[in-house]
DNA sequence: TATTGACAGTTCTAAAATAGAACTTATGGT
DNA sequence: ACCATAAGTTCTATTTTAGAACTGTCAATA
């Protein structure tokens, strides 16, 4: 499967990860989260090759997630700073980071631990239903097909039936 | 760098990115928390080469986040389901569909819908602050270094700083 | 004026990962 | 014996990534 096909699929998941589904992608927004903007400093930080850093803020910004700015003309140079869109990745980056303290810690401890401003307190994420309040699990979600759901399966067809529609079709 | 080199990084997120920090990964993951369980099931739907697939398995079941549960003897044959680490990945899942929801749909709508049983209610997540329930945005969070920060420095050492040690150390 | 350094890339080759298809092993059914 | 199911493994060709060097602008310095 080719990358152009993620965005293509019937899934929000799949197309989400056409954007960020890959590692440099992630450390990239990281490290943007951490304020850094500049070429030069996403290459020292991560240890991205120039080129691949290149490619990826490349597709980064024509996904909407970052936007060049010019801070300086002669030479002009740009910094790469996040996007309402890519802004509003932060629970994905801090769900991932959580899942690392709670589940990747060595026993020195979490690298990094979180703030929340508003109350003063040191923090984890919680996900919580958006009606209700309550915390999340996988199995008090039941899924439904939506809109923009393919055809009449539940997300997409299951394994067999697909195998079999794909043999009926030719 | 190497994968193996991210699971040492003294980061929560770099980690959690060795772990599900590829597209096939996310995808395997999703067919997780969709109920699909075996290998060929797997294949089918996602559309994986087998010899990735049992790549990726592999991994998850080394990470401990899947389990290679017995369902016959003669011929032996498993499925994989989810550990309670797994089960874990749900908000990073939910966060990465629901950005998806919000960024990525097309005219038609979305894919999927999700009822949440406990309160009746078509929902989206939310991610909140664990002391004090507000919704978390980035710019509300301040960041600390942990115990198991790498030295000094906040989270790791900024691009400059990093180039100078290593200049300095060899 | 020539040199150095900062910055943001681009270009190159070698190594690694992935795609796509065929093959293997074990067993049960016809 | 022959076919189907299931879960992989093996193979070659293509694509992606790593790693290092190179390019082009401009400012500051010797």
């Amino acid at each position: 499967m080719k990358w152009d096909a993620l965005e293509e699929e019937p899934c929000s998941l799949a197309r989400t990860v056409a954007v960020i589904g890959d590692r440099w992608s992630l450390l990239i927004l990281r490290e943007c989260f951490l304020r850094i903007r500049r070429f030069d400093d996403f290459q020292a930080s991560l240890g991205i090759t120039r080129h691949l850093l290149a490619d990826r803020l490349k597709k980064l910004v024509r996904f909407g997630v970052l936007r060049k700015i010019p801070y300086q003309e002669a030479p002009k140079r740009y910094e790469y700073i996040l996007t309402a869109k890519g802004l509003d990745l932060y629970p994905i980056i801090m769900s991932i980071v959580h899942w690392g303290n709670i589940h990747m810690v060595d026993a020195r401890g979490r690298p990094l631990l979180h703030e929340h401003k508003s109350c003063g307190k040191m923090f984890d994420p919680v996900m919580v239903c958006s009606e209700c309040g309550e915390p999340l699990s996988a199995k008090h979600v039941h899924v439904h097909p939506g809109p923009g759901a393919r055809r009449s399966s539940p997300l997409h067809a299951s394994a067999r039936e697909r195998t079999k529609r794909g043999a009926e079709q030719g």
